[in-house]
DNA sequence: GGGCACCGATACCGTGCGGGTATCGATCAG
DNA sequence: CTGATCGATACCCGCACGGTATCGGTGCCC
């Protein structure tokens, strides 16, 4: 199979139409319908079925669909991290580590510390983004490692070391009722009258439907709280962000929240071998 | 980048001779060379050093290797489940298993057992294979399922769940001195006169220097400690498999072994996801 | 040191496949 | 019944891929 079917195939069962998925992809409808039939002959399988008003996916297109995303995201990943690995000083930015928008900074300032003071040690640069997006750019190729949350975070088809855990704690305006509790319990949250948890995006970048406003990053998220429209669990940790018009107080029976160092399987550099030793052996 | 660029640019880097390449591509040498050439243009990197007498990998073409290996796989796995997914019967044989030889034998008969007795529950073939090669069936889109031990079998890549977790134990020839011993350690074992650790092939199919007999599998493994040859350090489950000529003492500080259901991270099929459920849920 | 063997690059040529335009046939709306 | 829509088919063109012949550089060996 070749990348070309590979992205033709996938065009096509998202846009469920042979018209759009070839001005998606600038080529003329016709040449794209023989590309499909090819494939289908190729693999001996049905992957769509069409009548002259509509397409739907069989079996064998579903898996395509998936599976075939996942391997175009491989060859893109390869591409990216080939060209990188060629920019001038063996590597440009060295590594790029990718981690949430607020979240661990304490611990990502004592790793990048530590890290710089390691002999060998290459540049490194940290790119800050929403929750939902940091195993895309692992996966495809855009960052070296990240810092995942579980059980927030996704790890599929990394490889993780655990760096510690924490438990979570309650963000309330100051000044809230419930700020004088000396700890809390998840029953205590739910449904506060004007205190809404918020919405994160999917992996998808679409919010899931109900009442809390739609929050990007920790910063909006906090923002919001101080205003007094929302309310949060979050870990522990974002305690030394919290400023005057925020309190926190620890939620006992939210789930614990690891703190993971993860990598894409292969990248067997040994700047990411280092940077992973270094974290696991920080104090 | 085409697959076509990745297969030519793999087998050249493996080889690292543009002929014996060509000949395994089955095409002449001439097209070879132009089509890694243009590809370096394209990716704006050198691949390869090559003077008219050697070739050798660049940095980014390291690089490119290894990621280029694993995005064929992935094409190729997309294109193995494809094919399976549209065979007759939705499916032809359902789910196929992976485990290796001789091991959690129980388990899996549990496991096969529950599974079966689910409402919609679809065929389940089992493949038996040496410990080195599971992971790769997964990968290859061989394979849905796999039960695999940690820490020996890596999990790169996998979404995994645990099923649960067992001690070690020293597994000698019946008669042994040290099977008089109620419980031993790990330094107990080392250099034993005439009782050797027997060594297991890495994922590359060798097996690496020094003493200790060859084994591919627990069968062949079990034969040679009862011929009085080697002694192995194994989970507990292998009692049940032991018979006569053969002694297991509890080993107190050897790794706890965790056996965990493993799976790629794309197959969101629902046999995939019954199957992980019933494991877990299994008493 | 010169002839030789080896190996990758270059030059040149044919053809098959990917892509384009025009059109058909089926299906649904009104 | 008619027009609109959409995928399939027919046909043609250009190029990119593959093949053969050959060159140029390099290490080896007598």
């Amino acid at each position: 199979m070749e990348t070309r079917e590979l992205r033709y195939f996938v065009a096509v069962a998202e846009e469920l139409h042979f018209g759009r998925a070839a001005q998606r992809l600038g080529i003329a409808q016709p040449p794209l319908s023989r590309a499909i039939q090819q494939l289908e002959r190729r693999l001996g399988a049905a992957l769509l079925d069409r009548t002259s008003r509509t397409v739907r996916l069989t079996e064998a297109g579903s898996v395509l669909l998936v599976e075939g995303r996942a391997a175009l995201e491989a060859v893109d990943a390869a591409e990216r991290r080939t060209r990188r690995a060629a920019l001038p000083a063996t590597g440009g930015p060295g590594l790029v580590l990718v981690t949430k928008a607020n979240a661990s900074s304490a611990l990502l300032a004592r790793l990048l510390d530590a890290y710089a003071a390691e002999p060998g040690a290459v540049p490194v640069e940290v790119i800050l983004c929403g929750p939902a997006e940091q195993g895309r750019f692992l996966r495809e190729g855009r960052a070296d490692v990240a810092l995942l949350h579980r059980p927030f975070d996704s790890t599929a088809g990394l490889h993780t070391e655990e760096l510690g855990t924490e438990g979570q704690v309650a963000v309330l305006p100051a000044g809230h009722p419930l700020t004088l509790r000396a700890h809390l319990h998840l029953a205590d949250l739910t449904g506060l009258p004007g205190l809404p948890l918020p919405r994160w995006p999917g992996p998808d970048g679409s919010y899931p439907p109900g009442p809390g406003p739609q929050v990007r990053d920790h910063a909006q998220l906090l923002q919001l709280i101080a205003l007094g429209r929302a309310c949060a669990v979050s870990p522990e940790s974002c305690r030394a962000q919290l400023h005057g018009d925020l309190a926190a107080v620890p939620v006992l029976d939210a789930p614990k929240v690891t703190t993971v160092i993860a990598w894409p399987p292969h990248s067997r550099s040994r700047a990411v071998a280092d940077l992973v030793r270094t974290a696991t052996g920080l104090p």
